[in-house]
Formats: C-alpha cells, sequence, structure tokens
DNA sequence: CTGTTAGCGCTTTCAA
DNA sequence: TTGAAAGCGCTAACAG
C-alpha cells in the first residue's frame, strides 16, 4: 500500500507533526529536519491523502466551476483558464454542468458542492433571488463570471458598450436599417449577454435619432441554426435591413450562411457583425467585437484564491470591468474581404 | 453551522451507525427506521461530508478525467458529456488538463491523481510506455478513450477505416491526385489519430493503384491556421492536387480559406473532405467522416463505473469500436452545394 | 524547534 | 435490526 505520514516520520525519525510541518513548507522547521523529511518523503513515493487533510483542516482546496454548458467554445475556454489557474495554486477543479432547466433546479436544491469546495465560480449565469440565497447559505467566496452583484467578487466585459459599439460601426458605414439577432432574454439558462447587448444595440440607433423597430429584432438562440432561421425572418421583412448585428459570432455565422443562400452578398447586399471574436471568426472573415474570454477567467479566478487566501478581509474592487474592442474584416467592409 | 450525523442520530433517535446505514440504503435497516432518519436528515437539512465518508472507505467517487486541451471542440463534448455520465452515478469530475509538454511531464511525475480518484478516463493520448507505468503504479482502473490496449477498458473509433472511407470517396468521384494534411506523428502531445488516418489515406491510394507521394502529405497541426499554411504548400506543388483529405474539420476549414484566398473553387477546382463532423461543419459545407463523439465518451464512461460497481473481474469485451460514417456535402459534391 | 494528543465526520466490524 | 467502538490519515492546538 501507499507510504502514510507515520512511514515517513518513522523513516526520517521525527514525530508525525514534523512531517506535516515540513512537508507543507510551515515555518519553524530547523532546515536540515526538513531536508530529511524530503528526503524521507521522497524515497517512499509519499503524497499525503488530501480527503485525510480536507477533513482535519477543513479546507478542501477545491473549486466548483458552475457552467451552463461545456461544449460551446466560450465555457471550453473559460473552464481550460479556470483549471490551469487553480493547478498553479494546488486548487482542484470540480466541475459541474448545469445542462437543462432541470439540472438547473437540480443543482439549486441539492446544493452539491455543500461541504466539498472553499469557492465557487458562477460562468454567465444570473441567478435568481432564491438562487443567490441558496448559494450565500454556503457562506462560500463566490465570483460571477459575466455578470456582478454587491457583495461578490466578480469579473465582466461591458456587453451594452460593446454592442453599442457594434452597431456604431454599421451606422459609421452608412446603415441605417440594421437587424439585430439576439438570444432569448427569457431564456431558461438566463445568460446575461443578451440583455445588456440589446440594450447596447437599442442605444447606438437611438444616438444617430434611429427609432428602435421591434420587427428588426429577431431571436437567434445563441446557436449557427437560430441564427440562420433569424436572418431569413430578417431578410424576408418587407423592407428588408442591409445590416445585421448578432449578439455572438455563432449566429452571426449562420446568418451569413442564410444571406448567402438567399443568393445575396456578404457586405454588399447585408453586412454582418458578431460579438466574441470566436476562433473561427477569422476564418469566416466576420467583423466583430473581441472579448478577452481568457483574461477575464484567470482574473477572477486569482482574485477569488487570494480571498481565500487572506481571509474574509474585503479588500481591492470586487468588480472588474475588461475593454472590448471593435475587429473590423469583411463581412462589414468589402476592402478586407479576404477572398 | 452545518449539521453533522451525529445531530441526525439524536434527532432520529437512533446511532450514528443506523444514520449512516439509513442514509446509503443499506439492507437491513427497518423501513421505519430508515423513514425517521430520512425525515430527520431532510428537517437539518443534512449531507454527509464527502471527505469525512472518502476516509473511511476509502472510496472518493471521484473519476480523473485526462485531456490534451479542453478548449478544443472534441475535447469540450467529451467532458460534457463525461461529466453528466458521472453526475448520473453521483461520481465527482476533476479535469486535468494536460496543456503543453511541460504540463504533461509534470503530471506523470507528480501523479496529482494519487489517492484521490477511483478511476481515470485519458482522452486521446498516446502514452508512453513508462507513462502507462506510472499509471499502472495506482492500481486504479483506466480507461481510454481514442486509443486501446490489452489489459485497459476503452472506446474508439476505427480512425484508419474512417480516412480510408473519406479518401475512396475523392476517388470514387476521379480523382487521383490527392493531398493529406495531418498531424504530426512526432507531435509532443502524441495525439492517437494522425498515425491511423494516414494510414487510411495511403491504404485507399494504394488500393487503387496509387502510390502515395511524400510531397502530397503536409503537416496541418489539427489547426485552422495550420490547414491553411499546409493547403498553400500544396497548392504550390509543381502539379498540384485536385482533392484534400484534412485528418481534421479544422484543418479542412483553413484549407477551404486558403484555396479560395488563391482563387480557386472547391470543390470545382480543390475538392476537400475532413474528419470529425464538428458542429461548423454543416455551416462550412464540409464533407467529412462523422464520429460519435457524446457516444464514446458516454459508453466508456459507463463501463468503467460498471467495473467500479463489480471489482475487478474483467468481464465484458474491453474495447468498443464504434462506426464512423461519410458525410458528403458541398466542398466535395457540387451538386449538394449550399450556396 | 519538536512531540503529544485530541479531534475532523464518517464507515465498518463485531456484539448484542 | 441496531449500537458501541475502533479506526481512516491527517492537522492543529498545546506543551515542552
Amino acid at each position: 500500500m501507499a507510504a502514510s505520514i507515520e512511514d515517513v516520520a518513522r523513516e526520517a525519525g521525527v514525530s508525525i507533526a514534523t512531517v506535516s510541518r515540513a512537508l507543507r513548507g510551515l515555518p519553524d522547521v530547523a532546515e536540515t529536519t526538513r531536508a530529511r523529511v524530503l528526503e524521507a518523503a521522497a524515497e517512499l513515493n509519499y503524497v499525503a491523502s488530501p480527503f485525510a487533510a480536507r477533513l482535519a483542516s477543513g479546507r478542501t482546496s477545491t473549486v466548483g466551476v458552475v457552467v451552463p454548458f461545456v461544449n460551446r467554445w466560450f465555457f471550453a475556454q473559460v473552464i481550460d483558464t479556470i483549471e490551469s489557474t487553480l493547478r498553479e495554486g494546488a486548487y482542484d477543479l470540480v466541475l459541474y454542468n448545469l445542462g437543462d432547466e432541470a439540472g438547473r433546479a437540480r443543482f439549486f436544491e441539492e446544493m452539491p458542492l455543500r461541504k466539498r469546495v472553499d469557492a465557487i465560480v458562477i460562468a454567465s449565469l444570473v441567478l435568481s433571488e432564491a438562487e443567490f440565497a441558496a448559494l450565500d447559505d454556503l457562506g462560500l467566496p463566490v465570483g460571477l463570471l459575466g455578470v456582478d452583484r454587491p457583495g461578490y467578487v466578480s469579473t465582466r466585459i461591458d456587453d451594452a458598450a460593446g454592442a453599442q459599439v457594434a452597431v456604431e460601426h454599421l451606422l459609421s458605414l452608412g446603415h441605417t436599417r440594421i437587424g439585430l439577432i439576439g438570444g432569448d432574454t427569457s431564456d431558461p439558462m438566463r445568460f446575461t449577454p443578451p440583455h445588456h447587448r440589446q440594450r447596447g444595440y437599442r442605444a447606438a440607433l437611438e444616438g444617430s435619432g434611429i427609432t428602435p423597430e421591434p420587427a428588426l429584432e429577431v431571436l437567434g438562440y445563441f446557436t449557427v441554426g437560430g441564427g440562420t432561421t433569424a436572418a431569413e425572418t430578417l431578410l424576408a421583412l418587407p423592407e428588408r435591413p442591409t445590416a445585421i448585428f448578432a449578439e455572438s459570432d455563432e449566429m452571426a455565422y449562420g446568418a451569413i450562411r442564410a444571406i448567402r443562400t438567399a443568393g445575396l452578398q456578404v457586405p454588399g447586399d447585408v453586412a454582418v457583425i458578431g460579438f466574441d471574436d470566436h476562433v473561427h471568426s477569422e476564418l469566416m472573415d466576420l467583423s466583430t467585437i473581441r472579448q478577452p474570454v481568457a483574461e477575464q477567467a484567470r482574473d477572477l479566478t486569482l482574485r477569488l484564491l487570494s480571498e481565500l487566501g487572506r481571509g474574509d478581509d474585503e479588500q481591492g474592487d470586487p468588480v472588474v470591468i475588461m475593454p472590448t474592442s471593435l475587429v473590423v474584416r469583411g463581412s462589414t467592409d468589402p476592402s478586407r474581404s479576404v477572398y
């Protein structure tokens, strides 16, 4: 069987308490003793049992990461970044994928993270008051990605501002009839972006004296297929838009497909701009609003860990807002077209 | 503080041993007693501390999932599926993202899963003998996704056969000069697919009496950008290929871009077929070999869990090979072109 | 600087 | 069918 702390103590000729201290790098251990312990541990190929340590110390060295999806580019990127950031700090990542509405309900009812994590990251979910209350009951630090709320550590972008820049880009190109392909603002998973990106879209139009028109705002459900259907709806309008702002790149891809399938040109007949700067957007020659995904995830994780490190003395600004940037490609500017 | 098993025992008027048995659904507990315990537990909002349970029982109820990447479509899909399958069985998923070669070396040296998981899933990695030895030292069941090896539970597709079908499709369309965009078979992450897909490519050619030509096999590194560069190399050949088989859809996307950028048509001048049936391939109108990603991940996970359930009596076929299928779209067949 | 000792909150014999 | 008690392998006072 695997070596235990007692084996190491015996081998090094010290007590188990000293082994524990030496291995964890605590102060007040003579260097010669520490060296002896380290050597014994190495020889026996010893690693402490995390569960025994967790039970004894009360610290789990684990962070729960809650996501609505994992097989979407944005979330995969987020999980990737959080995992490596946590591992640097010797924390484990336990993943919770909400999936559908039933999974979400189950999660908040059973609270499977109870007694098993030191902190929680919630990615891109707008929680209800009841859900926040359930979370608060745990008494753990919670980090919010993409949303903010008083009393929580959070990192996000300014979705409304980004959307506004996207639409202003279209306006500056002379477009005045601009469609919106958005998420369902009453979506069961209650994503944050749709609300804010829609707001930015409307603000940009109003800033140019254009009154937002309900018929120009259609649902794309943040999928490629949804974007296609939405664009078909927009193209079928009596007076069709000359430009489309999609609240995500994937919906924009779908829109481009619909436009081309209809025998029209991008951007000649209809210009398209997305949001995110998905890895495939350069390939698709899609103009978009770039958001720093990995940077946001890393920033949030580091700040959450530092809060764990120092106890609960709320320091530093609890909400960090990262910048987005306009990326102009061929889908709005023909002179930049790749093909 | 959270309720402990003692609180429940007191509330229900039984011993903690009975609470433990009742809550875990063990037999030999009177139904009336069980009901009383369940009620007390519900009232106190009790859940057992997983760490205490793990320490006492030696079972961790956790599976480690090791991947070379998480932010790629294939792996995100795999993680998603494994997570939900594990959760059905009340197992936690602890994620290990190898990242680069240094991360891989660190992983096999430190073996961070030691003493913390009941089983391990290794996704799409070809391990060295030393790495397998390190894994075997753990004495845990290991599931292999995409690879197989005697003594291990595994689920995979027949990469060589799939690749052969792809190339035979091109041959059937009359192409005889067919380029290959592949992965580095000496890649540091030692992916499995490149070896086998290259083999299938060559077998198909030889089956038609065509001798594989080294100049027609170029590296695309399994990325869009790599596919672009690789295709540029192929197009610059004195006698350029009329068709390209890319070992992954993402490389195929890059190839399509390169072909169009060169002012050529797909499939008129150069036909392209990929491998995977990535979510965006329908959008890209790309012919491909579809592989059942979620099904493979789920099958492997279930079989691993069932092995955990029954102890170590090796039952059932340890290797499952799932079928791939040819999906013909506009990138090889102009009559199917979407645009 | 180091050792002793009492838990952490469960599971699991062994008896009753 | 139930209870008593002995751990599981550590950490964290508290002494020394």
